[in-house]
DNA sequence: TTGCGTGCAAAGGTTTTGCATGGCA
DNA sequence: TGCCATGCAAAACCTTTGCACGCAA
């Protein structure tokens, strides 16, 4: 797996390097990259291998039933648990110390060891409560 | 939403109720109920229905790309969060405590509103980790 | 030169939809 | 009776595959 550094494969990578943090589905990444050369079942073929290796993580997206994936090779990033927001999609990077207190409550209180590549944790995000409260001020002024 | 009560409903949930704690696809479920006059149309729907309503949670599961459904309008199950192990897909509840303390930790160090029913930690249980030991033992045995 | 990875197009699956009909309230 | 939900089949999508060719090592 991953013997030769193509072109398609460096076109893809450097393209995701550049969007970190950013949730792509296949369909996104093959219209991102349309004009650069790469066929739609490369990218498959590729992203397909880039899951294995660990260099992509899985996201769910509310909504739709498609799946999306994140850039996740960054070496730091491997220490830590990510948090993603279902209203704007943003990723936030949980504290490694935080993260590593986390595996390890879990870990005693029900003797499972979480796995921080495949885990995710959903929710929202401050900037997105701060504007939902705004909108529900809003609302509530108009009445 | 959920307006009428149709024996095909009444299935499907039947269905699901018996068999908590366990993932489906939407294949999965279609052909246990083959027999049981719901078309896959019918699933299609229920499930998305169902899914809005909160009464299924969606799981990912490792190798495939298809997304997977547990049932979860329990009302206990409403408030702890859930381990799903990626060896054996085992689901486990994670004690109410742990759970809301999980939660106060994520808000406080990254100001982010963990959601327990999006929310599914991944990895690996104590069955699994013990089998795999086992192995690993009879393996170097052999050599 | 070798053989992996690509592109293309076809095949294989999965999910959604339109429309007429049946069944719940 | 009035509508919502279903079934069926077609359409729309999405993903995988086979094969010949090009390119990295």
């Amino acid at each position: 797996m991953q013997t030769y550094a193509t072109k398609q494969r460096k076109v893809l990578l450097a393209f995701l390097e550049e969007h970190p943090d950013e949730l792509f589905s296949v369909k996104d990444i093959a219209a991102a990259l349309a004009g650069e050369g790469i066929s739609q079942s490369a990218v498959y073929r590729n992203v397909a291998d880039m899951e294995e290796e660990g260099k992509l993580q899985r996201v769910t997206k509310d909504g739709t039933r498609t799946i999306f994936y994140r850039y996740a090779d960054d070496e730091e990033c491997k220490k830590h648990l990510h948090l993603s927001c279902f209203k704007c999609g943003r990723t936030y990077h949980m504290e490694e110390p935080v993260t590593d207190e986390l595996i390890r409550t879990v870990a005693k209180s029900s003797d499972f060891e979480v796995d921080s590549h495949t885990t995710v944790l959903y929710g929202v995000c401050r900037a997105c409560r701060t504007r939902e409260e705004d909108h529900g001020t809003k609302e509530k002024a108009k009445k």
